[in-house]
DNA sequence: TTTCAATCGTTCCAAATTTCACAATTGAAA
DNA sequence: TTTCAATTGTGAAATTTGGAACGATTGAAA
């Protein structure tokens, strides 16, 4: 099938967890406008959206919640399993290291690397905290795919540079600066600062 | 002037902060190139950006750093600064209030609401954690703009409810869910999962 | 002084994305 | 059985976004 572009990508995982949470509630059918209401997109989006994949849904009917979701998934997904990385567990980094969200769905949090002598050796939620010259080692034994950077923006560079070197293929930078990495790597930054003041520029008249 | 488009209302708030990096370094004039080359963006899509603002850049020259920073800051922002409060001082919300990156800049957490009676009270970083029933009197006093979720998903939406009937006109929800408010409300979902899954895709051959 | 290379700002065009309109399908109700 | 309303899937139109091209400007070098 032919590579989707990332708005999409983004929205359709939305409507997996959507679906997720449906079949939660016992919700077996669902249909466009129903996804339309809950994610706030529009039914016919929603709908072109889905019809990349198999033709799945029925007419006056809607869409098998578990059918539909399983068609994203595997589209998307494969069934393949992401694993990650973090480097810098900090304030930010431990609440990741945390998070209790990725543990049933297809995300994996398998280590993370600091530079404090401290913090290393501890376990967090499961999770080891490893030297950073460990990474090499660790990232090709586990199979990581993507790492996220959670350390100071001084430092941010360095640990970007390391981490492709690491032979990782993705890069989500937390910290309010960017960085420069080969082309075959893709990064996101999550600039906390700048999705508030987005907002704000938003909301003021 | 006319509205713009959130997009490049994002990469203008970009912009600034490439910039203050710049004035730290000392580097009192760049060139739309030279900002392409650090955010990754196109040396076009840059000046039109710029342009939507008025004339400030010199041919052959480039832009003054600090003229370029503060016409951008003063058609955005206008000198005001956002006023954010929290609710949930959990693992992700602590981290957020210990975020000193807030503090030198353009925005400032004002309070967090808590519902755990053990975090009623304390202080994080200067901030004080409230009972949830004292929002709508605080958000009034300290005149805040956007509230964050950082509370389980089971409680998202009535956070969010709550965050309304308070006078808050913007979210940042870090919760998988999605909220449903009215249409004067503004709100912007950060799910870390779909950003990691999102990355995961576009790194799949 | 003249030429030149760098850079801005803008116009025009192409590509991507969203919305609109509607035919096709389907189960239920008349 | 026929009609009907709800819903999917999709081609076409409209809108938004990004990119290419290029004239205008400017300081530096010849
Ligand atoms: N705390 C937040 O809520 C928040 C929000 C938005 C952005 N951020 C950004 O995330 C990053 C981390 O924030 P934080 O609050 O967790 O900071 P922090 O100081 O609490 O943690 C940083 C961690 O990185 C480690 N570290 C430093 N250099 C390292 C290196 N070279 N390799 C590996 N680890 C290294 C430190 O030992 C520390 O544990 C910063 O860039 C910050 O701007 C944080
Ligand atoms: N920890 C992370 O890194 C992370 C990452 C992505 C998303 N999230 C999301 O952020 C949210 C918070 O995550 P967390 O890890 O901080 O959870 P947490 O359990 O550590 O913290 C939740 C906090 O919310 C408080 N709370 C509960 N109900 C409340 C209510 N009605 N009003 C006000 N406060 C209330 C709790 O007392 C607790 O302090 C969750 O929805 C989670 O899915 C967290």
């Amino acid at each position: 099938m032919k590579k989707l572009p990332r708005k999409i990508i983004t929205r359709v995982l939305l409507y997996i967890r959507t679906l997720e949470g449906l079949l939660k509630e016992k919700r077996y059918l669902v249909s466009s406008k129903q996804l339309a209401d809950i994610t706030g997109l529009s039914d016919v989006k929603i709908r072109k959206d889905i019809s990349n994949f198999k033709k799945v849904g029925r007419p006056r009917i809607g869409y098998k919640t578990v059918d539909l979701k399983r068609t994203l998934e595997n589209y998307l997904l494969q069934n393949n399993k992401l694993h990650l990385v973090i480097f810098g567990a900090g304030n930010l980094g431990s609440a990741i290291l945390k998070y209790p969200g990725f543990h049933r769905s297809k995300v994996k949090l398998v280590a993370a690397f600091d530079a404090s002598k401290a913090k290393i050796g501890k376990m967090i939620n499961g999770v080891r905290i490893y030297p950073v010259e460990r990474a090499p080692e660790i990232i090709k034994r586990r199979h990581a795919d993507i790492g996220i950077i959670a350390v100071p923006k001084e430092r941010c560079q360095e640990v970007a540079d390391y981490m492709v070197l690491s032979g990782l293929h993705g890069i989500v930078n937390f910290a309010p600066c960017s960085i420069s990495v080969p082309a075959k790597v893709q990064v996101r930054n999550m600039d906390f600062t700048i999705e508030f003041l987005s907002l704000f520029c938003d909301i003021q008249k």
